[in-house]
DNA sequence: TCCCTATACTGAAGATGATTCAGTAAAGAC
DNA sequence: GTCTTTACTGAATCATCTTCAGTATAGGGA
């Protein structure tokens, strides 16, 4: 009795996703409660499972948006640029802007960004690739026009960029230092770019530039034959 | 009534630490049941509060065991190595292992290792300090040595390295990938230590006889490409 | 041998939180 | 003005963690 007269439509489900949002940032997906999301969307709980499935089911809707969000930004920025030193730097301190502009964000990402079990080939995996994508893009272009070896493995490059990055935001944050995505972006680069080793121990391959060119060109196609043969 | 006769002592508590630790490997925290873990163990829930203050605080003991069972292991097989790379390469293989060796674990590990908030400053960070030590003494000593560039930031290698082996582990096992310690060991400590980018070097020795192999087999390969267009 | 007490354990009840569902009231159609 | 559809409700259900008042045993002392 005494229903809230309210009679929206779509309206109300971007108030439980905003609600939504503002809980499972601030807390753990575990530890946010559904009646403190409906609290926050003023309605009830039962009204939320008229729009989701379930609680895992507006998370998902959450993190939709917040990867709707980013690529959106990324993109038209991204396509600017044309360097691989100047696009890792640019990627690097986009990654890096979110744990500045919003900590809880970030941490929400780091926390769970891969959802339970089903991980792989989820429609959350799906969102995450395209997020990626700029990054690897960015590496097998890289490869292509010489200015990264060309024996670099693009998963494990593209692991250790990531991996690392959320590490140190997560350490970072912890203990309440501050981030300075520009700065952090350079010397994240150049660490990269250059490694860890003092340079040129031993002659290696003394990679030519026109030979790592070569062989990337062999790689790519080497790729789409194996591609189109099946 | 007919309460079980048992009269352990701390047998029953190695009992239910065993029992824990088949279940948190298994499946992440919030999903693992008190009564699960309870049964395992061979008793009911309400022993377990007799042992551990909650459910986090026995996941915690769990962790325990595992961190020290690690650190355990690879103390004395890091303290015979001496060279920079040889170190990196060992503490990585080690790392991978474990992903190897016990799939479940690693995941685990990879879930939650940083229990919920108060992580800094807690006994788990604590833990999860020992074992990064070896990685952050390498890379020390390995500036002191001259092996490593003098302006290597340590917080950030160590933490590139953790957060990247995770990210790769996470990818392999997700795609159900075979994972070779040894190779990966190689491999990653070579992109460490070289870095992503190609050597500014000079067109040092006249391009050798592979470049004439590598343009061969570039021809084949185009030439079949083009017939299969087609 | 028998009692007594500390110990180890029990299981039912309490608390919290997700999910379901039978139903209610407003909005718009006719 | 009635009817139907839609949006929403909130009480009930179910699954979990946690507590606690109590029970049974081991082992020591008389």
């Amino acid at each position: 009795m005494t229903a809230l007269p309210r009679r929206r439509k779509s309206v109300r489900r971007t108030e439980i996703l905003a609600a939504a949002r503002a809980v499972f940032v601030a807390k753990p997906f575990e530890q946010a409660s559904v009646a403190e999301i409906a609290a926050g969307a003023d309605c009830v709980e039962g009204t939320l499972y008229t729009y989701f499935r379930n609680k895992r089911d507006l998370f998902d809707a959450v993190l939709t948006d917040v990867y709707d969000g980013l690529i959106a930004d990324i993109e038209p920025r991204f396509a600017a640029l044309d360097g691989t030193a100047d696009r890792l730097r640019f990627l690097i301190a986009r990654h890096l802007q979110i744990a500045v502009d919003e900590p809880g964000l970030s941490a929400m990402l780091g926390r769970e960004a891969r959802g339970r079990e089903p991980y792989f080939g989820s429609k959350l995996h799906a969102l995450n690739r395209r997020y990626v994508r700029f990054m690897t893009r960015t590496l097998s272009d890289g490869i292509e026009r010489g200015e990264l070896k060309a024996d670099l493995d693009l998963a494990l490059a593209r692991d250790f960029v990531f991996g690392g990055l959320e590490h140190r935001v997560r350490d970072l944050v912890g203990r309440g230092r501050r981030i300075e995505p520009a700065r952090m972006a350079r010397e994240i680069t150049a660490m990269l770019l250059g490694g860890w080793g003092v340079v040129a121990s031993e002659p290696t391959a003394a990679p030519d530039a026109s030979i790592g060119r070569i062989e990337a060109r062999l790689a790519v196609l080497e790729g789409e034959l194996r591609a189109r043969a099946r």
